[in-house]
DNA sequence: GCAAAAGTGTTACATCTACACCCATGA
DNA sequence: TCATGGGTGTAGATGTAACACTTTTGC
């Protein structure tokens, strides 16, 4: 699992890492600014996440020398998002793994670890986790997914039969068949949204 | 339980009910502004409640004809609060049953809803229903609490079994003697402070 | 044939749910 | 003495947690 930061161009902590961020215009949207500064800085697009949820509003005014307002955060989530590193203007976006996360410029640490808590516990009330998985997966996949968020492992058995009972999966016929072992059955949700209980 | 609406001075929506609201003045917080709104339009004051969570943050852009660009919403929970309707240039504020609300201006319903949802899921894993009580409080009481956010009738025994499990509360000598019936013992909770999980 | 991951059931234990009667008081 | 709300326990059902071995494949 892996966050996306940026580098910084611009004063404060110009050239280190940080969420990418930037400001609302006159008569726009918070979701339609977000979409801008993820497209011109990430060189990512929001219509390749499956996810998107507010995160918090923080007052930037003692957070920020800059002195603004209000920071509106919202974390999103994709499968295998490419940025597109050919984009002008991008501000170096890369992923980097979410347990060994570089130091981050402002306190966008403490932020990505408000926005795990939130993840984890929407795991255990909603299909959230379908976000991370391509179309189709298999069970240990999807295992792997749930010990991340959770950060520690899970019961193999206990694991697939919590996730049968939930409905939230449909078996197929395919089957995942690489390396010298077993092959094993790939899966699909069974609903093919991402339940968003916010606004 | 009882929500705080005030009737709207300015349109629009002038002379119709609404939540209270106001503006952000440069270099102030989102939740200096609060205060500074609820005393002045709801002559309460942030340090009667006893919890306080932001709620959400709408873009106002479509929302509001104004056209505003971000409204930051609290929710504040309190036990006999008293607005000080002395105060000049108060909006009129009064409570009102949460169960028999009047129509609200803006799309302030949705607003409210949206809260009782996030207070009912926070019951079940924070003391936040300490927020609504007195100092001292019977079972009775606490149950009663809880059944008007659940909105539908709990059982006694069970409801008294979890509550005790939780160790949330400790019980007192005192005993409340109204009515002609046998006395009810009094409650405290056990740590003095709502738990926020929240920034 | 062996290494590697896939797949599969059962039992003990904890938790949750439904349910009915006696108690203490004031009028 | 009676009406009112306060207070208590148990049994069945359900859910959770712990645990080990066989299967299928590629090399």
């Amino acid at each position: 699992m892996e966050l996306l930061l940026i580098k910084r161009k611009n004063e404060p902590f110009a050239g280190e890492l940080a969420l990418p961020g930037g400001y609302v215009a006159e008569g726009q949207t918070t979701t339609e600014a977000l979409d801008k500064v993820l497209s011109r800085k990430a060189g990512l697009n929001l219509g390749q996440l499956k996810y998107l949820e507010q995160l918090y509003s923080f007052d930037t005014v003692a957070r920020d020398p800059r002195g603004h307002a209000v920071s509106v955060t919202y974390y999103g989530i994709g499968n295998d998002l490419k940025v597109s590193y050919q984009k002008a203007g991008l501000e170096n976006p890369e992923f980097f793994p979410i347990n060994e996360l570089p130091p981050l410029a402002f306190d966008h640490l403490k932020i990505v670890e408000y926005a795990r808590q939130r993840l984890q516990s929407k795991l255990s009330y909603t299909n959230i986790a379908m976000a991370f998985m391509p179309k189709r997966f298999t069970l240990s996949q999807l295992q792997t997914l749930y010990e991340q968020i959770a950060g520690h492992p899970l019961d193999k058995r206990n694991f697939r039969k919590q996730i049968q009972a939930q409905n939230l999966i449909k078996e197929t016929d395919e089957w995942y068949k690489e390396g010298r072992h077993r092959p094993a059955r790939y899966y699909v949700f069974a609903k093919q949204t991402v339940q968003n209980l916010d606004f």
